[in-house]
DNA sequence: GTCTATATAAAGATAGAC
DNA sequence: GTCTATCTTTATATAGAC
């Protein structure tokens, strides 16, 4: 019953604006009419309304994005730079995952609980395994010591922000300047 | 006739608001009740209602911020490590300018035009100064040369990225965090 | 599974009294 | 300059026919 064509468009909708506009940029006229079916038949596939809906539809791209760096990373080796550059790949191809929207729009206007909730697993989603490849390569005496936390948290940051600017605006593709990005961090936390 | 005690109350109400959350999370109501007045009164201070609002309060805030940011860059004289360090001091101090949300989110809820206006102005206010100084070290040989668009781009991204966890989350001042930032991509442009 | 119709509430906005 | 009252539109949501 989880599953049916028109729910799963209902749902890849939702995931698009949600994931491009945020929580309360969105209607659920937009989602419905995006779909191709009327707002009021929206509620058949989403009976716990516009909020449920929003929850569910943050974990199902978390759990996604959870997949696509882990299988970046294991792609890396163990090679930092390697890792870094699939994450970045990996990132710049789906659409912004924005933490500071999130937390300042997006949670205040939802209730509390499901608030923390999607910002801790968002945090453990985007930025943890960040810090993991960090470690590692620090145990391997790749970098130098520092705020690992700090660190990754700037990568991400820096990764997400190739969003800003609309494709139109863009002179070289956003991979090209991620990696770019990357390859000035990697240096820094190399060299002293 | 552009300002009171009252008006201004109102502005800079908006001008929290506005900033913390963006455009479509706030409303008309927020912003009054924050003021202390009714919602109805508002209009009374700001005839063009909440969208020409909107618009008004953010050139207000980039204003404020082109002239943080050029003190800052003022005061760092001709060492580039002292003006980035003096442009982060002041964006921690200032609530987040999230030029994702501004993006994807605000500007699509405006009017077109007003939405490129403010789009270029919030380019030309946050991002062109760190492009400059960049430029500037460039040219006294102090880092190598590389897409500096890009890298001032990644650099405000960080430095916006502190905001993204809350106050109470925070191990550290975000001003050491931002300072650490700017050490190890400034270690990254002199290197290679 | 989808629609029409409808309910309810909230948001943006205006008129006019004080 | 601020309020009450009111209007209009939009948004979320439900009921029930098909």
């Amino acid at each position: 019953m989880t599953h049916s064509e028109a729910r799963e468009r209902v749902l890849q909708a939702a995931e698009r604006l949600f994931a491009e506009r945020g929580y309360t940029a969105v209607t659920i006229k937009d989602i419905a009419a995006a779909a191709g079916i009327h707002h009021a038949s929206l509620y058949h596939h989403a009976p716990q309304g516009k909020e449920g809906l929003f929850v569910e539809i943050m974990e199902r791209i978390l759990s996604r994005h959870q997949q696509g760096i882990s299988d970046a990373v294991r792609a890396g080796g163990d090679d930092l730079r390697a890792q870094l550059r699939g994450i970045a790949a990996w990132m710049v191809a789906q659409a912004p995952m924005d933490m500071v929207r999130l937390t300042h729009s997006d949670m205040p206007a939802i209730d509390p609980a499901s608030a923390r909730m999607l910002g801790d697993l968002a945090f453990e989603t985007m930025i943890v395994p960040i810090v993991r490849v960090l470690f590692a390569a620090r145990a391997r005496g790749e970098i130098v010591p520092g705020d690992l936390g700090n660190l990754a948290g700037g990568i991400f940051s820096m990764l997400q922000g190739l969003h800003t600017l609309p494709d139109a605006y863009l002179e070289r593709s956003r991979l090209d300047m991620a990696n770019e990005l990357i390859d000035v961090m990697l240096a820094g936390m190399k060299a002293r």
